[in-house]
DNA sequence: CGGTTTTGACCAGCGC
DNA sequence: GCGCTGGTCAAAACCG
């Protein structure tokens, strides 16, 4: 899903210099910017100024940069080897034997063949990369297919019941109720998205906050599948990836939908004001609008950094906070109808609270996937727990949002019913690191196609997510802490000591895999906003301005005079 | 010059 | 109906 997705690897390279050092930094650093992407260049440990310019065309171009420079290390090697070897012959036996000019050419004859062999292994390696990215595209959004049609599967066998007692007397829909209300589903019509929850709710579950959201014609497993599909559009579609290697938007040319819709999406309540009737795919367009996503993340920069290019199209002084509201619409594409809230916490002004909204309708380049994808899965997260409770969440173990953020057992999810929009917010503020190991530098989730190395542990994590939902799906909301996961953190531990060592190479062997880093940016997400570096200033400044986001970095801090 | 930001105005929803 | 608030628009300013 996730190819080539890029991963502040400066993290990692931190976090193996912090292991040197005493770990115990929990002191909060403050990071300058969240960068879900950018230093592929410090991965491959180069020049970072240099590599400015082209950084900023895309993540594409890096790509391409990082192969040359894997050619270029195998070729300054190889050159070294043959080189000196002949330069100490040469040294030795300088114009004694004709033969070494023999040698020497035929020495040069081969290493030219060993350099083409190398540059087109390097080919072929990328392709394998972009070819597994396409396999693990094309897993997730089977995963969330899958996922989709046993929620459809289980609601449809719950559906018949409760209409049945709709349809019965009063009494047994209070029977059925009071079963409700002792599985957790009835204090859930925040999350009630879908026009089918509108059909199968009764007539006091309607709440005005959801109403508008209920106006469509789209069923849930159709949102669900509408969630799979957006969620997939970027990775199952490389070529297209491809289009934003430049950085800047190719725009919506090549989305001829999202032409015609416009700004539509983004006119949801009027729209669902008039009797006209929408199509499926505006509607769930509006749901999905409708369902937030929010990151709260401690960074000083005026904007975390997620691989989109934002454009910001208003800002307002939110009532209750003397810092500023931004709001950002995405312009990758024309009539993208995500957009995004930037806004700092009033109690705390180093947390910048960056609310998520909508599903792009346009590929995503592979730097942006981290943050899309974890914003998707909470927002279809979210859905799914509307429409198929508890179960929904415990059948979503391909949901990055359990996956990335609970292993971490620090990140704290929470729905808020409060809000006019259900709203998911990934704390990420109130974590220590936790990542720091004697022989590892991350804690590492299950990743579907990946090495795993404590695979049961961690595959427990959604089950615990979703029996915090199914035990906590009311209006007062959802937290998940370190004490709901700590049965399975020690158990991750246990298994931890046990397969350090290997776990250690699956480390080193996955941090390489492109793909692997989709599921694991929302756990950077985590690191980054509860024990960043204040040395990420460069980072983010260097970052702001590689990505396409750069347009944002500077103005940005003007546009928030409160801080 | 094109894209982005700024910022005041406008609109809709909601509570009183 | 009125005022408040959130969200958006759009013209002007700004920037590279």
């Amino acid at each position: 899903m996730f190819q080539g997705m890029e991963f502040p690897v400066k993290l990692g390279r931190r976090e193996e210099q912090d292991a040197s050092q005493p770990s115990n930094d929990n002191n909060r650093m403050v990071v300058d910017e969240v960068d879900f992407f950018s230093d592929r260049k410090n991965k491959l440990n180069t020049n970072s100024t240099d590599d400015h310019h082209q950084d900023s065309k895309s993540n594409g171009a890096v790509s391409v940069k990082k192969e040359n420079w894997t050619g270029l290390d195998v070729n300054t090697g190889l050159q070294l080897v043959t080189a000196n070897t002949g330069s100490d012959q040469s040294m030795v036996d300088d114009g004694i034997s004709s033969d070494h000019g023999v040698n020497k050419r035929a020495k040069n004859h081969e290493l030219a063949q060993l350099q083409v062999e190398v540059q087109r292994m390097n080919a072929e390696n990328q392709r394998l990369k972009e070819m597994l990215g396409q396999v693990t595209n094309n897993y997730s959004a089977l995963q969330m297919h899958l996922a989709a049609v046993v929620q459809r599967q289980n609601h449809t066998t719950a559906a018949p019941a409760d209409k049945r007692s709709q349809l019965d007397h009063d009494q047994n829909a209070e029977a059925k109720s009071d079963q409700e209300k002792k599985q957790g589903l009835v204090p859930r019509q925040f999350l009630n998205l879908g026009p089918r929850a509108t059909a199968e709710t009764t007539d006091d579950q309607v709440s005005n906050s959801s109403s508008e959201a209920r106006t469509g014609s789209a069923s849930p497993p159709q949102n669900i599948n509408e969630v799979a599909k957006n969620d997939q559009i970027g990775p199952l579609d490389p070529p297209n990836s491809n289009n934003f290697r430049d950085g800047k938007r190719v725009g919506g040319d090549e989305s001829p939908e999202s032409q015609s819709q416009g700004w539509v999406p983004n006119k949801v309540p009027k729209l669902n004001n008039s009797a006209a009737p929408k199509p499926i795919d505006q509607s769930t367009e509006a749901t999905m609008r409708k369902a937030r996503v929010s990151v709260r993340a401690r960074s000083e920069a005026p904007m975390i950094t997620d691989g989109c290019q934002w454009r910001k199209y208003g800002q307002k002084m939110a009532k209750g906070n003397p810092c500023p509201r931004a709001y950002y619409r995405c312009t990758m594409a024309v009539g993208c109808p995500v957009r995004k809230q930037v806004q700092r916490c009033a109690e705390d002004r180093t947390i910048l609270i960056t609310t998520y909204e909508g599903n792009h309708n346009h590929p995503l380049p592979p730097a942006a996937m981290a943050m899309a994808s974890t914003t998707t899965a909470a927002a279809s997260m979210l859905l799914s727990g509307s429409m198929a409770s508890a179960d929904g969440m415990n059948m979503n173990p391909n949901n990055l949002l359990a996956r990335a953020i609970l292993p971490c057992s620090s990140s704290v999810a929470t729905i808020s019913a409060s809000a006019p929009f259900p709203t998911v917010t990934l704390d990420l503020t109130t974590s220590p690191l936790q990542f720091q190991r004697p022989n590892t530098p991350f804690q590492i989730p299950n990743f579907p196609g990946q090495p795993q190395s404590f695979g049961a542990a961690s595959q427990q994590l959604p089950q615990g997510f979703g029996q915090a939902l199914y035990n906590q799906s009311k209006f007062s909301g959802l937290q998940l802490s370190q004490d709901l996961m700590g049965s399975t953190s020690s158990q991750q531990q246990q298994m931890q000591q046990t397969q350090s060592s290997s776990f250690a190479d699956t480390v080193s062997a996955i941090t390489a895999d492109p793909s692997f880093t989709a599921a694991l940016a929302a756990a950077i997400t985590s690191i980054i906003g509860g024990g960043a570096h204040p040395s990420n200033n460069n980072n983010s400044a260097s970052t702001t301005s590689n990505n396409s986001t750069g347009a944002n970095s500077n103005k940005n801090i003007s546009s928030f005079p409160g801080n």
